[in-house]
DNA sequence: TCAATTAGTCAAAAAATTATGACTACCAAG
DNA sequence: CTTGGTAGTCATAATTTTTTGACTAATTGA
């Protein structure tokens, strides 16, 4: 039986990939992201629960993960866009699977906690 | 501008879906699960770092989330199997969607943290 | 009766993630 | 020269997730 049974093989490096994406803001700044650039102060108002810190630490995360990359625009009130890079625009179906589900739930289901 | 840029409107129910799909041993369990029934020793034997809590805590999870069915199977040495569920099957497109992606990194890879 | 296999449970500790609140630095307008 | 907008940093605290190590309980075989 244990020499018998082959098992299952399959190796699990979804568990990295998914990390990725996953965590508290990082998957809703990816959406806005797919979206076009998307600043620091434009998230933060589409996120008002999220801390400054919160933010920055889930755009780190993406930016050194090469999903998202960091532009410090040289205009008048200087700002800063992130971008998707062309490793980030790959990551688009897997969140276009994600919103084929039948089940997506609303904000307030997902609040119920 | 607070009332003039309609900025991008997209809600983020995501974080709670892929949280039904993250962690340390979900997706690797949910894989697993794609492929026929799992029993729990054959989960734990195919992931020899994750202890019994933490599968039990990961079968539990993706149970109440209705991804999983647990069933007792009454037989000679009375085991336990997970079988994925209507909703749960919904889900293979996001790991297919994960899966296709070019730069899936090798579980050496993701284990050099 | 002792050991092994099945599949766990439990309380506590450790580790990882997220939040808090204060502070920085640049530039422009009043 | 103070306020407001840009985009953060920093140390610490709270919360959540995961691990540790011991223990349970039913069944089978020696």
């Amino acid at each position: 039986m244990t020499t018998k049974n082959p098992e299952i093989i399959v190796e699990c490096p979804k568990e990295y990939l998914l990390k990725l994406l996953t965590g508290k803001w990082k998957p809703c700044i990816f959406r806005y992201a797919t979206q076009g650039p998307v600043r620091f102060g434009q998230i933060s108002r589409l996120l008002p629960e999220a801390t400054k810190q919160g933010l920055t630490n889930a755009l780190r995360e993406l930016e050194s993960a090469n999903i998202v990359e960091r532009r410090v625009i040289q205009e008048k009130p200087l700002h800063v866009e992130y971008h998707l890079t062309e490793l980030g625009i790959e990551f688009i179906p897997i969140f276009n699977a994600i919103e084929a589900l039948h089940m997506l739930p609303t904000r307030k289901q997902a609040d119920q906690k």
